[in-house]
DNA sequence: TGATGTCTGTTCGCTATCGCACCCACCATG
DNA sequence: CATGGTGGGTGCGATAGCGAACAGACATCA
């Protein structure tokens, strides 16, 4: 039953929030581009806005004191990026950089806690995703430990590419180092191995995926146990979604 | 300013509330006896009951599809399990067993959540715990990943005193193993060097910490971070907690 | 055409941790 | 006092990933 109508790009967690309570609170947002490597937030500081992205896609980062980097989320059209206020808390303790370009909807810190005060069903269907997105940082602690490189890199292609509803688009196995937490170096072997097996391609930047399906037999299956979760608490993304504003 | 005055167990959670909030939450509490090892909810099942602990301690364990499991956080008298129920979703995605046992005050999952709704104070005090949670989360996803077992030994035995409110506690290293998900062998490695730096002994179960500042040191500063946080979002524990019932 | 910068591939020695197997020390119990 | 269970120590080869350095391939721009 998938729709794959992109026409029109929307976000899902707000068309799952009820009809009544989304036209005022869509009042208060402003549609935005976000460009690539743009920093939405800083670890440690005052959150200005909240995102939903469109058709753009966000890193969650958190930086150790050591100053070491690891992506411990990923944000797309599926979810938002702040979440901290739903929980009113206007500080972000991790660092939020944009991975994909493209468009997000956008709300002032004080208009979003507004309106979730205001709305309890607002608030409610986001708290929900509050609870998925920290479940999955569970599930990302534990597979980032046990998991071996070549199926985390795979995992976190898929995780792109539904998020950048393509299945190209680019990334440097440098970036991809960073976000994994490994060297450069392990990148290129475990998309090496993934090239071998004619999963991918790449090339200077551009990744190609082959074959979805082998590639998520590649992944380890954290990649589906997060996709179900999200399902099972927030319904499928692809079950009739409202029309929406935007 | 540390207030030493043990005799009477508190929840630093539930102290941190508004007063007129906590009584009427309080008279829905019942205090109950956790035993070492009880399973207090399951990944994927209903939760029951919230959980504030007293004098004992809880693990949150993360399950992979392939079976591995890692602590990924430890709830003592400065937090609750069972914070889902807050976000509105009352099943859990990780497992909670008892690492410590004592008393915990203990709340129904409908009673919890009626509290939370009639009280807006309430549910925002506690909703600025599951932002620290969610801060830990990913801090303990990156301590796992980038530093070693020596330090982040150091570390958990740290989290540990700092909830069992003394220097000595149970603990084997086949336990201690299965928490930060290496073998047990690295974890007698580990607890070796630690022991031969003069900062810790232990003895068929019995973990003695001789040295606490020493281990602070032998620790990777996640463990200062996270504690931090806690402080800078819900206040210091020991400023002048006020009484609480119990 | 060349110069420079970006992206990818390779190699080498090193370390932390793994998996496995076995042994020893202590304790409780019959 | 014998026995079995639990907790802890040691040793060995295997391996995933690290750090560093270097080389080639391609793109852009002067």
């Amino acid at each position: 039953m998938k729709i794959s109508n992109r026409a029109m790009p929307a976000n899902y967690l707000l068309a799952s929030l009820p009809v009544q309570s989304r036209a005022a609170f869509l009042a208060s947002c402003e549609k935005v581009s976000l460009t690539f490597g743009q920093v939405l937030c800083e670890s440690g500081q005052r959150i200005r806005h909240a995102y939903f992205p469109l058709d753009s896609f966000i890193s969650l980062v958190t930086t150790l004191a050591d100053g070491s980097r690891l992506e411990v989320g990923i944000i797309g059209d599926e979810g938002m990026l702040g979440t901290s206020l739903i929980l009113g808390v206007n500080t972000s303790s991790q660092h939020a950089l944009v991975q994909g370009a493209g468009t997000a909807l956008r709300i002032s810190a004080a208009a979003f806690e507004r309106h979730c005060k205001r709305s309890i069903v607002l608030r409610l269907g986001l708290s929900r995703y509050v609870h998925v997105l920290m479940s999955q940082l569970a599930l990302t602690a534990g597979c980032t430990h046990y998991h071996v490189v070549e199926a985390r890199l795979a995992r976190w292609l898929l995780l792109t590419r539904d998020r950048a509803h393509s299945n190209q688009f680019h990334l440097t196995h440098e970036l991809l180092s960073y976000m994994l937490g490994v060297r450069r170096v392990g990148i290129t072997q475990a998309a090496t191995a993934l090239h071998k097996r004619g999963l991918i391609n790449y090339s200077r930047g551009e990744i190609d995926i082959l074959d979805g399906n082998g590639l998520e037999t590649a992944a380890c299956r954290c990649y589906r146990e997060a996709r179900d979760m999200y399902e099972q608490t927030l319904g499928s993304k692809h079950a009739a979604p409202e029309k929406q504003l935007q």
